[in-house]
DNA sequence: CAGTATCCCGCATGATACTG
DNA sequence: CAGTATCATGCGGGATACTG
């Protein structure tokens, strides 16, 4: 007799399993990034400012392996591989938008709250 | 005579501000768990499962702070402090809850990318 | 061009103990 | 009950150098 779950624990982690990829701060910039068509990874290394090679390539390969984006490796010299995002990754873009935006229009109430406290705090 | 801005970075960096709120696991866990209504200390931590007494009173400050949630301390023997959303953690709930309903509607998505991408590196 | 391979450091977080 | 204080640590992520 157990009452009934209000926050269904099991989907609570699966849902922060995708979630977490929003808290990455580089996942959610190059998903952005890539709404706007498929780009090469020069590209988005440069739309995407102040991230390193390697944590490119490794919000890359994150992104690919959960099926948001496609990697195309065009066997040429020198080498030129395209990313683009699937279906899901367009999919997701909606959600994350949603999200963005909410922000966006409330930042400055957040930021007044931590003056607020800050200032109580001295 | 710059392009036109494709992401408006200012603005990137502003929704991150708030966004990486919803990427910090516990943050989001106890908004939702107060969805529901005011809760003390230790109602919260016996919710939010897996959580330490440290983690969750730096989310529960970090929150506060943010303006999410209020938090108020009776002078009683034991103390009694209450935790409870403001009107902004309760807005937040909105887009945050359509990500995490996107999320479990897609999981299985994602894991199927992902079985496919691991089977293919073998 | 698009990576991989190392090295390394700082901070986020957990465990534990103590307190008003 | 609702915290602080302290210590220990793992790893996220940057810098740099090398390669097909």
């Amino acid at each position: 007799m157990k009452p009934p779950e209000r926050h269904l624990p099991g989907q609570c982690q699966v849902a922060n399993d995708v979630i977490s990829l929003v808290g990455d701060k580089w996942s959610v910039l190059v998903v952005s990034t890539l709404g706007s068509g498929t780009l090469r990874f020069s590209e988005i290394k440069r739309a995407v400012e102040g991230i390193s090679q390697k944590m490119l390539t490794t919000t890359l390969r994150g992104l690919e392996r959960d099926g948001y984006l496609t990697r195309t490796v065009y066997p040429t010299v020198p080498p030129r591989v395209e990313y683009k995002l699937t279906p899901l990754g367009i999919e997701l873009l909606g959600p994350v938008s949603a999200l963005g935006n909410w922000a966006i229009a409330n930042h400055a109430r957040v930021l007044a709250a931590r003056r607020a406290y800050d200032e109580r705090a001295e």
